[in-house]
DNA sequence: TGATATGGTGGAGATATGCAAACCACCTCA
DNA sequence: TGAGGTGGTTTGCATATCTCCACCATATCA
């Protein structure tokens, strides 16, 4: 399955530049979406706190230093803003099972609903560029988006 | 081809549920990578200079206002990076053809090389995931993609 | 055991960005 | 022509976030 050297390759890596490119533009064309998102969250919460919860509804529960690696916050951040949302009743926290100087922390059934809701809400203006597309394609792109997010830390660790 | 009323209906709306999950998780996973991005695009510009530089790399030549409301940041910020961005050499403006109070601002050709290889430089590791695909499977997300972002901003006016 | 490193937390100061308002040139409409 | 609106720019201010830096508890390694 690699094909690193073969010949062909030059073609595979025009497509991967596209793919690339392709990936930017969609970044770039949610990025007002995104923020306007963080920024509605929640009223006493800050727009970054929006991140943090939007990255543990996508991904699942996790230590804070990894999802402030994750999400490019620093730690310091991160850490304020999970104290924050677990007294809002946002999220929970657990001790890590395999090191007592860490927890997990997850979204609580109102935190993954209130990301939902904002996630819905504010995403109604964009989703109507797929009214129009055939249910196969919206499922092709679905199953591939899937695949490729799907991988999930495993090997960044050391 | 509109299935909006067909019975069916209902498994369709699960998928664009799905679609809108999937597009999360993707810019959740991608978000550290665009503010590392963003923090190392240029040495005398802030971070945020990259995200209007982006959106006129993926999108092309637009009027400021149009730019501040794509990436979602206030024209004030917008109107004070770009001038910074046309004093790097990073962009060029022209008159708007159309209306002379308003210009357009297009990368130049040292701006465009300056994201593209920022986009290389630090997607690197983000692109490993699609070693073990397929080309077909690549091409067909490349241009599925291709179709989500294309619709630039022609029906969003009024 | 001791020495050093790491995860989480908190604070102090610097910077980036948002928000509001003012201004000018120009557009639109009456 | 005049009145009011809009695009772009600039300024002043509020706030969010980052960058260090220190600290504690625990882990790791000698």
């Amino acid at each position: 399955m690699q094909t690193t050297s073969s010949p062909g390759n030059e073609s595979r890596h025009k497509i991967e530049l596209a793919l690339g490119e392709r990936i930017n533009a969609l970044i770039s064309a949610t990025r007002a979406l995104s923020e306007r998102s963080a920024a509605h969250f929640h009223p006493r919460l800050q727009p970054a706190a929006f991140h943090i919860a939007r990255w543990l509804y996508a991904f699942g529960p996790a230590r804070p230093s990894e999802v402030a690696e994750a999400v490019g916050m620093d730690r310091s951040s991160t850490s304020t803003l999970i104290g924050k949302m677990r007294s809002l009743g946002l999220l929970d926290s657990s001790p890590a099972p395999d090191d007592r100087r860490s927890i997990i922390v997850r979204l609580s059934a109102e935190g993954r609903q209130r990301v939902a809701a904002t996630l819905e809400e504010r995403g109604k203006e964009f989703y109507t560029r797929t009214q129009d597309w055939s249910t196969d394609d919206l499922a092709r792109l679905v199953e591939l988006l899937g695949r490729l997010t799907a991988e999930r830390s495993s090997e960044t660790e050391s």
